[in-house]
DNA sequence: AATGAATGAGACTTCATTCAT
DNA sequence: AATGAATGAAGTCTCATTCAT
């Protein structure tokens, strides 16, 4: 029973989901219209009946995007725990940001990207960061949060843009250091 | 003495500044040769003659970028000091690439996420954080000098991209605990 | 007692003076039904509905127009009056035709051009100037009615496409010498 | 020895050219890029290459459709005659206008057209005009040099829009009444 | 009877690149 | 050595129309 392509209503969600695909194999750059389509399997007028323009769809994705990796933060880091297991949470977090997450370290940096130059992006990023936070101040105090957040943020960024690779005890000691004794 | 215009030795490198300009402006994938041809004041055809497409023109400007940033940290950070100056001067850098730094900033953006996607561009970056390592590894041990790194980096992004301004304290704060006591 | 949306006979009504309205603000050439029906506050899928296509449309819309103006000319010139009443009345019709109908004139144009190209449409254009005829004849011998709507047309329009305004005095005097003593 | 395509100067006329027979065949509304540039046999892509946009090409367009038709005007006009011989060429260019200038007519129109919505063909329209009455100030008096003008634009539409034929007896009633003995 | 989701065609435009000069 | 004229490919977006509901 083959789904009457004249009544979709998923095709949304398709859409975006195929978007961030594009995005992570060519780039916002390379991000068109057309590819987003093939990718997603409906013709090439749905897009821009779906989504006003580009732009539209771009929001859209990242906004996805960020609650994912949040919700996805908040699934390690959300309940319960000793300090201990929280410090150890965090540091699976960097590595796995880093080893398993190529594509969405890629996707992030492209949002940076877009952020650093356009304010409805940093909207995202701005809210993507508060959630964090509140995350992090369940087992640490708000400064505290504040700076392990900013070495999260470094420590993925530099593990990914470098060639020797850091090793788990490194981002350990970083992380006591921030939190302290 | 006019310089006659059919001889022009410091065309391709006003050409390259000129496509940094557009990058920052408009981002890499807003930079066309059309764009940086008429920033640089130069004709269209100098374009495709100096440089042989548009990757070659990018990996070049980019590579400047990254020296000149280079450059920048070491002028900071590459004399005698005191361990205090140096933190100081850590703090320094990081409230100059959020505050001052919009252009560096938003290009050091699109540096990472072509680096995060292309080898070629990785070793830009590579080649970047083993002499801002090698700086800071004056004034603290390399273990240090690798965190404070990524502390750098997170940290300045964060301010960057956040709606909440960070206050110079904080910063400091945050130098203290990495580099401890 | 609200209208039920489901029965709504005089939609057909509303669609064509709201065809009317975006041709008069975007022209014939940016006439579509998204416009028409977002301005007559139907859904798209009406316009097909009550209408074969964009041609009908257009044509029922050029054919409330010609209505609509010859009308008009009938309220100012169709009573008795005398022939210094009538002569005034065309000078009035001028007037009122270039300062105060801008819709109109813009209207009436998109309406020859069509014309001048397609025979439908001057058949419309024809029983229009047949009316005009027929009602300048109340007043005047058919030679001069003939000769008098073609210069009503001529002042009209060079009243509108030109930058200088035409004062009345002259306009009373070109109908002095058309209708002659 | 074929012209060689990589240089070909009068492209740009060309084209000027082959977009008044697109438009004077399937109007403004119909006038794409595609079609003129298969009309004037140029590809595509040289459309916006010698033409920032379809606006500037319309422009170009009916701005030699003006100077032509005006040129065409003075041709009749502009030289010494008789008051006899003037009123004639009046009513030859009347009839011309109609019936061996079909054309024009429309083109005419689809200017008109646009000049009644878009400031920018007004100025086209009036410059026309004013050349027009200067060449009929060298046979009458200023008043009725204007009046005649707009007599002739009465009456070429007119007689363009009409289903019965206007005879020349009439056309030179007419010119003779405005004129005056 | 009426509609909104959907789409293929085609519109304008921009671009990297080529090449005769 | 240097360039501007030129173009094919591809981009975004709009639209009239269809059709299952």
């Amino acid at each position: 029973m083959a789904a009457n392509p004249r009544y979709d209503p998923e095709r949304r969600d398709r859409i975006i989901d195929a978007c961030l695909d594009v995005i992570a194999e060519r780039g916002v750059a390379g991000t068109t219209h057309r590819r987003v389509a093939e990718t997603a399997g409906v013709p090439l007028g749905s897009m821009t009946y779906h989504f006003g323009g580009m732009d539209e769809l771009l929001r859209a994705a990242f906004t996805r995007l960020s609650h994912t990796i949040a919700d996805g933060f908040e699934a390690r880091l959300g309940r319960e725990m000793t300090r201990e297991e929280a410090k150890d949470a965090v540091v699976d977090l960097i590595q796995q940001d880093v080893f398993a997450g190529h594509r969405e370290l890629v996707l992030s940096h492209e949002l940076y990207t877009l952020a650093a130059r356009d304010r409805r992006y940093r909207e995202l990023t701005s809210a993507w960061m508060i959630r964090s936070r509140i995350v992090l101040e369940r087992h640490f105090d708000p400064r505290t949060a504040q700076l392990l957040d900013a070495l999260i943020e470094g420590l993925s960024i530099h593990s990914a843009l470098d060639v020797t690779p850091t090793d788990r005890a490194l981002l350990r000691e970083a992380v006591d250091r921030i939190v302290g004794a």
